[in-house]
DNA sequence: CTTTAGCACTCTCCACGTCCGAGTGCTAAT
DNA sequence: ATTAGCACTCGGACGTGGAGAGTGCTAAAG
């Protein structure tokens, strides 16, 4: 459907356009890639390009600038150089990465600066939501009289604490008894689910009255509520910097987009179910304040369940074989380190 | 020094510039506040003004926009207003805060957006340095064959764990024994002394080689670092209405410096040592980044220990009055809910 | 039939000049 | 001490015009 040397010719402009914004022209194009053709030629291309819809002019007589089917294009032809530069990425992660005895979540602050600073674009993380982690224990430990503290220790290595409000009247050792019944119940299930499962129980067990029991429900109520996942933003000011944000008013949608992080959780969220990395173009965002941009997201997993999100946020014009590489390899570095 | 005339003058003349940027002439000080003055008079007052080092013109032929200095006059005159504007913002404030059972972090996630939200500035919380808190209990838990969890609880409400490693035959009986001794010796006491005192015991104690106080100082020694205390900024999207938002620049060297937390954990940290609330004005600001802008801050307390430390960061031509009230009242407030 | 050279045309960007309005400072009159 | 009047200054808006970049079309060349 595309031959060759029109193919050669889409991928020289977006790589211009990458480079430097602004139209190109067919000279620029003859100039810097030697295609052996005279500019004339290359206009006749252009200008079946820009009726296949890869390309547009933002007026008559200006060079042609790539539109989203370009890039997108340009996208799926990319898979295979991908790997290449990944495997060079993996190595200045690892080194970048030596001291990682912290949380997940300062881990993760610190991922999101690092994507921003390797790709120049928006860094964003997203810790897991605790709903899906697995609880491998539970601790229940009375704080003041009437509090207590829910230590719930995941499989993933997330440990959590809930303070929930208690009959004052309780004892420690009672509290063992019920943490030791939690423990044995729900061990290796989702936060989630157990939150489920516990829901079920009340209306079974309330029949039994079982002081003891009916307290151990109203306190996984309590503390089975998922805290929603952290997420962490970084690389605003490197944004800035791009031709493209000269418009306060643009940046402010931007921002204001941003600081609704709900939004953006649940954005990535529903890309968190597609398998690999995805790359969102301009208009093929859902989100309006987001035509403008790209988004590059990939989750990372433990085992084999997927458990957060890692994305970078830029410009239409981004330079795509970096970003997905940055993203890619991120994530995979972020999985390996979870196992 | 000044006398009553000229300072209802140079009031009037900040207030116009806070409503509405841009030099305010002789005309619409007379035609918005009837002082029974001609222009003219009006013209050979401000004239003295800027003389005083109050008032300044970005040109000549211009009006007159308020320096520094005279912003700083116009603060200090306004102690005696701002108790009144307080009673009614604490008033609002607890209509907003009622559900608040969450743990300090979220809390302070959520105030930070409601300072934005009140004052239509940038809104920063900070959450108590940990160091600072004091230790009420420690808990020591197995987690993995060679992982240790330690929860810290504090006299503030705040718990937090720590994944600490540990040799792998250690047994939970051992590490309750470890704990209790914990307990006694540094109860009551904040997590830095307690760190600067086992640094001590280490010298004198390793002659003693009892393997259980030596793993018990190892364990202490990766607990008691003090995580940094967290901070939430909102209304980046906010403040980007205003006019002294239109230099790209300006914008990007704000984010800048409030993407770098640190810097702006010290500078709060710094202001935290001085009583009530203080007001930086433009140039009296350290940071470079932040002489174009003018902040707010104030500390919240538990009892009389300072805490934490909230802010507003907005333009220089800020509404003072009402921007002090906002954090003076939001400080009082958590301050209360602490206690 | 494809490619190329030549040419007229279009559109943006920038620099320059002009004009208008807002505001001042000064002086002289009240 | 205050005010009216007046000349002066400066920034911003507007219009014009030329330079530059790039196109589309046509006709010639391979």
């Amino acid at each position: 459907m595309l031959d060759e040397r029109s193919k050669k010719v889409l991928y020289a402009v977006i790589q211009c356009y990458i480079n430097t914004p602004g139209p190109v022209g067919s000279r620029v194009v003859t100039k810097k890639y030697h295609f052996g053709l005279s500019p004339a030629t290359i206009r006749n291309i252009m200008s079946d390009l820009e009726e296949m819809g890869y390309l547009s002019q933002p007026h008559t007589s200006a060079g042609r600038i790539p539109t989203d089917s370009g890039y997108r294009f340009y996208v799926d032809s990319l898979s295979a150089e991908k790997q290449l530069v990944n495997n060079v990425l993996t190595a200045e992660l690892n080194k970048k990465f030596e001291l990682i005895k912290k949380d997940i979540n300062s881990f993760l602050d610190d991922a999101s600066k690092m994507l921003s600073e390797l790709s120049h674009y928006i860094g964003i993380t997203m810790s897991p939501n605790t709903g899906m982690t697995t609880l491998r224990k539970i601790e229940l430990l009375k704080y003041r009289d009437n509090r207590l503290a829910v230590i719930l220790f995941t499989d993933e290595g997330i440990i959590q604490n809930r303070i929930v409000p208690v009959v004052p009247d309780i004892s420690q050792r009672e509290l063992n008894r019920i943490a030791e019944y939690i423990n044995s119940r729900f061990k290796g299930r989702s936060l989630d689910e157990i939150k489920r499962l516990i829901l079920k129980e009340m209306t079974k067990e309330k029949v039994l009255c079982d002081s003891l029991i009916s307290e151990a429900i109203r306190i996984c109520r309590n503390a089975f509520s998922a805290a929603p996942g952290n997420i962490y933003i970084s690389g605003l000011s490197e944004v800035l910097r791009l031709p493209e944000f000269c418009d306060i008013n643009r940046i402010r949608e931007l921002l204001q987009t941003l600081e609704a992080k709900h939004i953006i959780v649940n954005l990535l969220d529903n890309i968190a179910d597609s398998e690999g990395t995805q790359v969102l173009i301009g208009a093929e965002n859902i989100l309006d304040e987001m035509r403008q941009f790209s988004l590059v997201a990939a989750t990372y997993k433990e085992g084999s369940r997927p458990m957060g999100t890692i994305a970078i946020i830029g410009p239409r014009r981004m330079n795509y074989l970096e970003t997905i590489s940055i993203v890619d390899s991120t994530a995979q570095f972020i999985t390996k380190l979870l196992s």
